[in-house]
DNA sequence: ATGAAAGCGCTAACAC
DNA sequence: GTGTTAGCGCTTTCAT
């Protein structure tokens, strides 16, 4: 409606330049073994015409589209409520543009959701996915295995069955955690209580073994279950209350879960962190700054570990990718968790 | 590397079928004018082979790719610290994904990115933009006007000049304004004060607007200046209680400027609502429910903003997908808000 | 080092 | 209603 329906193709910079489509296409990628002049020639009549190549000519020959697909499927509306995601989606689309590759971002709303987004990666419109299956049953790693498309995941995945040595991304979390149950411990508390997140995510898993693995012996009544909300988190500070009031301690499966247990505690008269120390996880920084008190938590760094999906990805799709610094051999690759420290614990 | 590296094509389709590729093509794009025994014939054909045509090829002869870019031009962190974003992003994909349009995340870290978001416009990837251009001096509009692909923007625009009659969809930034202070007059409130956003986005200033027109003959010195952070809302109030110790509301531009100033309220001694009454905006859930106390604040329905904006840019795609619903002859869409009622006024 | 020519897989006129 | 055919814009042998 408004301008130039018909962009330029190779061939009318060819005409332009006096030279032949090959020519053309040469100088455009790169310019290797086409002499200099030449090479100048084009070049200014692409930048004359405003020459962009047509990537869907190119895709169908080359069977290459530079582009990779962040499929997050997450029924929840807890990837919303934090900014989790955002980070994540961050550090991938930093690699990603570092490397000339476009995101197509597949969000799922539902089990319903997975055909489609199996039909897609199946249609070869992507070179390559990243895939955050946050829950373990679901169906989403074996459609995407079906589809064929070089995958990496975020986060461990919990499907045991199948999906042999998938490619993953994760936080240490079972070592966040012992460092946070440890901290506590140096803190001279001893009837530590721990809220896990929702068992059906290995991150939850993870953490809750962490616990274990410092707490071997701990009181089983000390460990509630809740599900990463801070609704959840209340829930579970009012039973851990009620079941065990000599408690010193929570190690709370994440920052929203802590603040949910730190209302509870300040609305049943306990002090943070006199009477009771809390730790969080996450380093969520718009809940963990804002609780009061602040949070003493274990950060991961959410961006680092998309950033590094990405990179992964972008090195199986070809090896020049690959950077001097990383030569992984395992699958799975796990970054570490830092402590920081702020006035709950 | 695992297995079969050619997928079958149109050709394939048809032999096996014993039609023509052309007989394939029209039932794989619905089935119009081809006989019933024919179609079926034809999609199982499809079905037995795993047939999925080919978008590049495609995507050559319709000129047409069933996809649209997400531009998010935000140089500093903030949209990655709440779930703004996220929600935006959620309406987005919905709408898109009921109409079979992918969704390509182009975000920008900074100037120097909007060259290449320029750029990939341009060439004619996506079908249509969706731009969320948070700063008053973006270079964006102009290189998206440029790159001459229909566009829906996130947000009024603040640039008067060139841009005429953008199409975008907002908050009522200014009616919502008006609502919360009118809420805080409603209490019995004379002296409101307003800590602002960051005045080089159209929301904080339209946001000013709406109090002012409220409180017209304000005391100038009870407007101070925030940048929609919790830093930000803790510094101003600060000031504002130091200039006003007399104020007895305070109108935060967002929830996260409003917790800022409950904290330094708190330290200060003062009782919320009792002493000052607080209102914030955004209504964004993890932070105004965790306030202590609880925040009341405007809402503003941020998923449904993201699915508006798609929903316009679909029907300017084609206006096949125009629903019977909506037939707004205006540019510009503007959602209304609504004032959510918790503790803290 | 450069050009000519053959497709990549699909859709859309146009015949029949 | 169905088949035939001519490209869409590009890369890539293969000659030269």
């Amino acid at each position: 409606m408004t301008e130039a329906v018909t962009r330029p193709t190779l061939e009318a910079v060819a005409a332009r330049a006096g030279v032949s489509r090959a020519t053309v296409s040469r100088v455009v990628n790169g310019g290797d073994g086409v002499r200099e002049p030449l090479v100048e020639r084009v070049r200014r009549a692409v930048e004359e015409l405003g020459y962009v190549p047509n990537q869907a000519a190119r895709s169908l020959v080359t069977r290459r589209h530079d582009a990779v697909a962040v499929v997050i499927a997450e029924p929840e509306t807890r990837v919303f409520a934090d900014p989790f995601f955002a980070l994540q989606l961050r550090g991938i689309s930093k690699e990603l543009t570092a490397h000339d590759n476009q995101l197509v971002l597949l969000l799922t709303e539902g089990r319903d959701d997975h055909a489609r987004v199996g039909r897609y990666l199946a249609g070869g419109h992507v070179d390559g996915a990243l895939v955050f299956s946050l829950h373990l049953d679901d169906a989403l790693p074996g459609l995407i295995r079906g589809a064929g498309v070089p995958t990496v995941f975020g986060g461990r995945s919990g499907w045991s069955d199948g999906t042999p040595r998938a490619v993953y991304v994760d936080s240490d979390n079972r070592g966040g955690a012992r460092a946070a149950v440890r901290h506590l411990v140096g803190l001279g508390r001893t009837r530590i209580a721990h809220i896990t997140g929702a068992l059906d995510q290995t991150s939850a898993v993870d953490r809750l073994d962490g616990f274990r693995d410092v707490m071997a012996e701990a009181d089983p009544r000390l460990v509630v279950e809740g599900d990463f909300t801070p609704a959840g988190g209340e829930r579970a500070m009012r039973e851990l209350l009620d079941r065990c009031p000599d408690l010193d301690a929570v190690f709370a499966a994440n920052d929203l879960t802590a603040a949910g247990a730190l209302r509870v505690l300040r609305e049943r008269g306990r002090r943070v962190p006199d009477d009771v120390a809390v730790i969080g996880f996450d380093d969520m920084l718009p809940v963990a700054e804002q609780t009061d008190p602040p949070l003493t938590t274990i950060r991961q760094d959410i961006e680092e570990t998309g950033r590094l999906m990405a990179r992964l990805l972008l090195r199986r799709l070809d090896p020049r990718n690959a950077d001097d610094t990383d030569a992984a051999p395992s699958p799975g690759v796990v970054l570490p968790t830092t402590l920081v420290r702020r006035a709950s614990a």
